[in-house]
DNA sequence: GTACAAACGGACGATCTCGTCCGTTTCGCA
DNA sequence: TGCGAAACGGACGAGATCGTCCGTTTGTAC
């Protein structure tokens, strides 16, 4: 509050070399980690950076937080199609498209389904906050499309993580297979359907969306674009 | 052929401590496999089987083979579960257990899972003839399956590849919940039948059997079990 | 019991990764 | 231009894992 000794006129308090710098390590850490999956050395992230390591890690003191920063705009999608899906007037349609969009972002980054799987189960999220608006929303918009008569009645919130956690699985195990990808989201997607369901399933999963790759600020509240 | 120096009695050469080791071992590595993943220290396993390192070297030169020999038994079940479901009469019966008896080993066996995937895509597979016929009986129980109307038309013999290892990454991100993974293998099972299929699929994959968990010399050949 | 070879096991050097320390450079402001 | 703080980067010690080497033990045959 009162005057610091050298203020930085810039926007985010970084001076202008530590914010190119940090740009350039997330940039190399995306290629990196597509590369060689997400433990790859930090080291090889640092010199693809052309960097040191102590700059990396004062940037990024853990691995756990270089991940989170590299996939950041990832996760912000993951969090906008939520939104989007629950802006959707057909709740089938906004269900269908929030599946698809994830998966499509699963696929389309290397490196992202690992990181996914690697956050997911995790407890340490960032703002409890938010987690609950996610698992609310999806909430509504399960019960929206089971009201519409389109996603089956037994389904439960938590297939969607078993739904997207799987085929995360699938493609870390095969990179280069868009069209296993493609076949398995397209198969989980008509089992769904209300009009899929044949007989009873077994107990749904007591897995909830706790780590659901979203922004730790909120997906809306704060996108550095045009203002 | 002709008189060797030391004769051993034992049926397959070796010293008794020796086949003893390898059990141990075996036992062990099992047991740090599931503990802490097929990328455990292979000194670890090693102190749990109260051997050296040199002796679990001399057994398994690399920790490919020792994974693949820790899970010969899963493997070796894998491949009779193609043969036993090619026995069924009812070919969607025969089909529905496949899918059910691997999955139910990828959750039991933890480790299993990951060395599934490890292994899979692996071109290091030992026989070709092996592959070859477990492609051939595949193909053979798809097409049956078809044919009585229970399987869905489009259904391809990549798209059970597809299944497992999506199950497989599911049962490697969530090791405990059983449930995920049940629910996932209905859904799978649901969304393969006949009278799921509404609308065209996306193509499907290329990705063949190679590397589907098969003993190395077949199945049935020799079972040490009875005579 | 004895001899020989097979098998054992611990120690060891090599390699890799991590994360910090500290002297040097660069930036921002006056 | 000059100053102070922020940022940089390479080197370095600690810790872990690998896979081999070699002296010792143990099993088998005679």
């Amino acid at each position: 509050m009162v005057g610091n000794s050298s203020r930085i006129t810039e926007r985010d308090g970084l001076r202008a070399d530590a914010r190119r710098n940090r740009e350039r390590i997330l940039v190399a850490a995306r290629a990196v980690f597509a590369e060689h999956g997400i433990d790859a050395p930090m080291a090889t992230v640092a010199r693809r950076a052309g960097v040191g390591v102590a700059t990396l890690y004062r940037h990024f003191p853990t691995r756990d937080a270089l991940v989170r920063a590299t996939f950041a705009e990832q996760t912000e999608i993951c969090g906008r199609a939520l939104t989007d899906a629950l802006a959707d007037p057909d709740p089938w349609r906004g269900f269908r498209r929030l599946l698809e969009t994830v998966c499509e972002l699963q696929r389309q980054e290397r490196g992202f389904p690992a990181a996914f799987v690697a956050v997911f189960p995790d407890s340490a999220v960032d703002h409890a906050r938010v987690r609950e608006r996610a698992e609310r929303d999806l909430m509504t918009l399960v019960r929206r499309a089971q009201a519409a008569g389109a996603l089956r009645a037994d389904f439960q919130p938590s297939d969607l993580a078993v739904a997207l956690l799987s085929h995360c699985g699938l493609v870390n195990a095969l990179p280069h297979d868009r069209a296993a990808s493609r076949r398995l989201v397209a198969y989980l997607l008509q089992s769904f359907r209300a009009d899929a369901a044949h007989g009873a399933l077994p107990e749904p999963s007591t897995l909830s969306l706790r780590g659901f790759p979203l922004p730790a600020d909120g997906s809306r509240e704060q996108r550095p674009s045009g203002a």
